[in-house]
DNA sequence: TTTTTTAAGGTATAATTAAGGTTAAATAAT
DNA sequence: ATTATTTAACCTTAATTATACCTTAAAAAA
C-alpha cells in the first residue's frame, strides 16, 4: 500500500513516516500544499493523508482540486481540534475521513485501515496492450473472449511489461523487482518465466510478443 | 431516511431529534443499549447513531452484536472526547464513523450525509448468483425450492463471496473480515469453512462453485 | 445438540533447478 | 569486405522441490 503524507510540521511528519513504514506502508512525504497536489495528481497512491493547515495551498483547496479533476484516491484529512467548520467543509468536499489533532497512532491506523478497505473493492484496474489485457484483480490474461489466470510470479512479470510499454526491461531488473533485491534465485529463472509467458501469449493468439534485445532487455512489441 | 438514535441523556436526545427531524429525517429515539439492540436488529433503519456510554449495554457491545448477526446498517458512534481506545475498537468492530462529544450540529449532519451516501446503493436483503440465493435476514442458502440455514460464520463467508462476485478474495482477507483483524484463529479455519460451503453447495445442486486460485484467493464461478 | 476450532495427512499446483539447445554479436581469418 | 569461428547470452523442456490448499475427523465450545 502506497501512501502520500502531506504534513508541514517536520517532526510530526517524520514520526508518522516511521510508524506507517513500520506497519508496511510505503510512504512519500511532502511538506506543502502545492507539492501535495502535484504528487497526488500522479494518481499512483492507494491513500492520501492531508493536513489542512499547510503553506502555499491549504488542504481543503488541494482536496477540492483533486476531486474536481476526477481523482478518486481516498483522502484522510488532518487538522487542529478546533477547526470544526473545516471538518464539515472537508467531508462535503469529498474527503473520506477526518482526524483531529492530537490523535493516537492507533486511531490513525484504524481509520486508515477502514478507509483503504472501503475503497478496495471499487477499483477494477485492467492493463491493456494490443489485443491483450491483464486484470490486476483477478490476474487474468485475456485476448478477446478467451483468458487464463496467471500464477503469481508470471503475473508480476507480465505486469511489469504492461506497465512499462515500449521500454526495455533487463532480466536483472525483473529479478530485483519481482523476486526482491536480496533473492537467491538465479537469472535463468527469469528466462523460464519469459518462456512461460511467451507460450501463453501465443496460445491465446496475442498480437504482441515479448522481444529480447541482447544485452539490453525485453519488451512487449506488436508482431 | 429513517434513523435510530440511541442516546441516554434525555436533553441531548431531544435536541438531536428536533434538529434531525427539521432536516427531514425520521427518527426513533431509544435510551439504553438493550433497546438500541432490539430496535436496530429489526433492520429497518437507514442509519444508526449510537452513544457508547449507555445503561444496560454499552454501545460497543451493541455494535459488535449487530455486526456479528450480519446487520449492515451504517452506524455512527458517539462518545466523550477522551475515550480514544473506544474509537479504535469501534472502527474495527465495523462502525462507519465516529464523533466525539461535544460536537457541532453541522458536523453531525455532514457526517450523517457522508455515511448514508456511502451505503446508499448497498441495500438488498437477498443475494443471488447462478441458481443460488442467500437470504441475509434468515441466513438461508437456497437452490430452487430446497434450502438450508447456514451457521453464522458459514453465512458470513458465503456472504463475502456473494457480495464480491467475480472478485478473488484471499483467505487472509476472509479471516480479517469475518473473524476480525485481531483474531487468533488460523488461516486453516477459513479452509475448513470453504470446504463446508462447497459440500453444501454441491449437495443442493448449485451451478456455481467456490474456485481457489493459488496465491490469489477464492471466488464463486459458474460450473 | 449444533457450531466452531484444531490437527494431521494428502493432493495439486507453483516455483526452482538442471541440462542441453539456439542464436546474436564480437572477433578473427580470409 | 566477407566469411568463419567463438562466446556468452538467451531459450526451452522436463524433472524436482516446496508449499498452498483440501478434507476428514475429532475435540472443544456454545
Amino acid at each position: 500500500m502506497k501512501l502520500l503524507l502531506a504534513e508541514d510540521e517536520v517532526d510530526m511528519s517524520e514520526a508518522l513516516v516511521d510508524i506507517l513504514t513500520f506497519h508496511k506502508y510505503t510512504v512519500d512525504a511532502v511538506y506543502d500544499g502545492e507539492e501535495a497536489y502535484d504528487y497526488a495528481s500522479l494518481g499512483n497512491y492507494d491513500g492520501i493523508i492531508l493536513d489542512i493547515m499547510m503553506p502555499k495551498k491549504d488542504g481543503l483547496t488541494v482536496l477540492k482540486e483533486l476531486r474536481k479533476e476526477g481523482c478518486q484516491t481516498p483522502i484522510l484529512m488532518l487538522t487542529a481540534k478546533s477547526e470544526i467548520e473545516d471538518k464539515v467543509a472537508g467531508l462535503d468536499l469529498g474527503a473520506d475521513d477526518y482526524l483531529a489533532k492530537p490523535f493516537s497512532m492507533d486511531e490513525l491506523l484504524a481509520r486508515l485501515r477502514a478507509m483503504l478497505r472501503r475503497r478496495e473493492k471499487s477499483i477494477a484496474t485492467e492493463l491493456t496492450c494490443g489485443n491483450v489485457s491483464l486484470n490486476q484483480q483477478t490476474f487474468e490474461l485475456k485476448v478477446k473472449d478467451e483468458g487464463i489466470i496467471l500464477p503469481k510470479l508470471e503475473f508480476q512479470v507480465m505486469e511489469m511489461f504492461m506497465l512499462n510499454q515500449d521500454m526495455y526491461i533487463s532480466a536483472d531488473n525483473i529479478l530485483e523487482k519481482v523476486w526482491g533485491y536480496d533473492t537467491d534465485a538465479e537469472i535463468s529463472t527469469v528466462w523460464v518465466y519469459i518462456s512461460y509467458l511467451r507460450k501463453k501469449l501465443a496460445q491465446l493468439g496475442a498480437d504482441v510478443e515479448i522481444q529480447a534485445k541482447r544485452n539490453i532487455g525485453y519488451r512487449l512489441e506488436k508482431k
